[in-house]
DNA sequence: CAACAGACCTGCATGC
DNA sequence: TGCATGCAGGTCTGTT
């Protein structure tokens, strides 16, 4: 699901799409998904709009304009969000699959009407994702109860990350990377990315590395991040992971001016040509099997570190 | 506080 | 075909 470029690329695109427009109607389908009172939510909503939209970490923060709340959003490992105009649809987060051409669909959870039949659709497949109102001046807490600096923010200085890992000595690098309470924003694929990029084994002891280490690691994580960004972020298309399917050519976030029954024929064409989709830049993760693009000698392996799936070559690694 | 297992949910691929 | 199992891009919570 969406890590931080991922949901960096999906604040960018909602920015420019959905502010200043007057939300006429709340609809929640999924009462689980609103964290807190759903009439709350809705009537603080309801003939609101959004003025701006931050992140922090993997969560949104969007900047309501009137009754002093913030809304926050956490679309954890399934969750989308899809903006429909009259003229496109606009995805990001989870992977798209045919089904996810149609909104509303059955994972669809959360949905803000706009006016002339624009809305941004919620979809959460697992329902681990949520919808949160805070008031503006209970923000701080509730995300510092959560999150240390986000990884692109000037706050995410070397000397932070050198301070940070001594205070996981004893763990793995992976599961230190992984800890949105030291460091927000890194998630299971680009951690795996980071220790690529930096020849560790993600088994490694933090303890065991040198400060010119954590030096490359701290380089390695703005890299591989603004990379991520640069080319839309990381979303696998179901033809990826299963050559059964029709391969909808989607990155971490998929536009397109095509009605909806040309997306469902196959013919999906980005609108914006210049976005890629990072999953072909991608080093180490999901290559299991594959040779090593930096060794050419070792072969990518897969095994479990930190509970999560951990890909690495055993060759080049350390 | 750090470290780690369990839990939260649903769908899909795989193997018997 | 049916059924069981394991896996999935995240993070809370509880225990030691």
């Amino acid at each position: 699901m969406p890590e931080l470029p991922e949901v960096e690329t999906i604040r960018r695109e909602l920015e420019r799409d959905i502010l200043n427009q007057r939300i006429g109607r709340v609809e929640v389908l999924a009462a689980k998904t609103i964290h807190g009172k759903t009439g709350d939510f809705i009537k603080q909503l309801t003939g609101n709009s959004i003025a701006g939209i931050d992140r922090w970490g993997k969560l949104l923060i969007f900047d309501l304009k009137k009754g002093g709340h913030k809304l926050l959003i956490h679309l954890k490992m399934t969750g989308q969000l899809v903006y429909k105009d009259t003229k496109k649809l606009v995805f990001g987060g989870h992977n798209i699959s045919e089904s996810d051409l149609v909104v509303p669909n059955r994972f669809t959870r959360v949905v803000l009407h706009f006016s002339n039949h624009k809305a941004l659709y919620f979809n959460d497949m697992r329902r681990f994702g949520f919808m949160k109102l805070v008031e503006e001046a209970d923000l701080g807490g509730v995300v510092a109860k959560s999150y240390g600096v986000d990884a692109l923010s000037p706050d995410f200085t070397e000397k932070y990350l050198q301070k940070a890992l001594k205070k996981r000595a004893k763990t793995t690098i992976k599961a230190a990377l992984l800890d949105q309470k030291h460091l927000a924003g890194i998630g299971n694929i680009y951690a795996d990315e980071v220790c690529f990029a930096t020849g560790i084994l993600p088994n490694r002891r933090v303890n065991t590395l040198s400060v010119s280490k954590i030096k490359e690691i701290y380089k390695a994580i703005k890299r591989v991040l603004n990379l991520a960004i640069k080319h839309g972020g990381t979303t696998f298309t179901s033809a990826r992971r299963s050559q059964a399917k029709p391969a909808y050519a989607l990155a971490g976030f998929g536009e397109a001016k095509e009605a909806q029954s040309q997306f469902l024929a196959g013919h999906f064409v980005r609108s914006d040509g210049a976005k890629g989709n990072f999953t072909q830049y991608l080093k180490v993760f999901d290559r299991t099997g594959q040779k090593c693009l930096r060794c050419k000698k070792g072969i990518i392996q897969k095994n479990r570190v930190a509970r999560r799936g951990t890909h690495f070559c055993q060759k080049c690694q350390k």
